[in-house]
DNA sequence: GGGTAATGAATAA
DNA sequence: TATTCCTTACCCA
């Protein structure tokens, strides 16, 4: 579940604790066996995110692509930087595995007083394991795991629409005005659309909506470009707030207090997000839940009328 | 111990 | 639109 913010974050973490180093590649679980014979004993050079799309680039050529799906996600263990809003030396990036997380932290302190063997044995289904000499990223669940060629990576990337982290200015923003004002699709399905944007999840796509009080049945086509465009801002201010703390708060903007507040009490977090049946924060009317785009979609009728 | 939902998307039909 | 992929956490017994 993991949304654009979380696979930027687990980029920034390769980039620190895996790249430029020898890494050891296996398939615990062995569904990805023959692809870790290809890539293990080289040098990770690059770790990239674009969207929810992890690339991992090792020598000759050969990069991973990983795409986490519903429930992927990657442990770090070991010694791991902390990264900007981490809280624990290990942890989970991706599906929501808070348990897991201080689960593994405790694994950590454990193992080091007790001095056992550096790496520990994989628990549960891991599909990939990457390896240095003191550190371990785990990966389980993924919808996508495989082993491209440098072509095959650049037919992915021409699939994907604009990521604000990657593609800022004017050309990106324009990029995603125009892909949005052409279409008849509401906007709220056009923001499921990778292809449109890329990174926005079901999360997002609500508070993003929300944000810019439209109704979600709105047609692309009907958007004014300042609306659009303030889309395209609001996206690119909201994934950088996530990014930076690794959570999706999205009510920081409009409620100067919710940030404190989220971080005591995960319940207020969102506007709308898992919210059906509950007053809107703001006309107190109820928020309502539909499915758009295969996705519950949380909304204020009242508000985004 | 079972059922379900979950921050996703490809595929079938 | 429905099904399938794949894994885990949580809720209820």
């Amino acid at each position: 579940m993991p949304e654009g913010h979380s696979v930027h974050r687990i980029a920034m973490q390769f980039d620190r604790d895996f790249v430029g180093k020898t890494v050891e590649v296996s398939s615990p679980q062995g569904r990805f066996s023959p692809g870790a014979a290809l890539l293990t004993g080289s040098v990770m050079k690059t770790a990239r995110a674009v969207g929810k799309q992890l690339f991992l680039e090792f020598e000759d050529e050969r990069w991973l692509r990983v795409h986490l799906g519903i429930y992927g996600a990657w442990d770090f263990l070991g010694r791991i930087s902390l990264l900007s809003g981490d809280t624990t030396a290990s942890g989970s990036i991706g599906a929501p595995r808070l348990r897991r997380a201080v689960r593994m932290a405790e694994t950590e302190r454990e193992r080091e007083a007790s001095n056992e063997i550096f790496p520990p044995a994989p628990v549960g289904a891991v599909r990939v394991r990457i390896a240095t000499a003191t550190a371990v990223a785990d990966l389980r669940g993924p919808t996508a795991c495989e082993v491209l060629d440098p072509a095959q990576v650049e037919a992915v990337l021409n699939r994907l629409g604009p990521d604000p982290l990657n593609d800022s200015g004017p050309n990106a923003e324009e990029r995603f005005v125009t892909a949005i004002t052409s279409r008849s699709a509401p906007i709220g399905v056009l923001l499921m659309d990778q292809s449109v944007v890329s990174g926005i999840g079901n999360v997002y796509r609500a508070e993003i909506l929300f944000r810019a009080r439209l109704n979600p049945h709105t047609r692309g086509k009907n958007l004014p470009r300042d609306v659009a465009d303030s889309l395209w801002s609001d996206w690119a201010h909201l994934l950088r707030i996530g990014v930076e703390t690794g959570h999706m708060l999205t009510m920081d903007s409009l409620d100067p207090d919710a940030h404190e507040r989220a971080q005591a009490h995960i319940d207020d977090r969102h506007w709308v997000y898992k919210r059906e049946g509950l007053p809107c924060r703001l006309c107190r009317g109820e928020i309502i839940m539909e499915v758009m785009a295969a996705r519950k979609l949380y909304w204020c009728p009242t508000d985004q009328a």
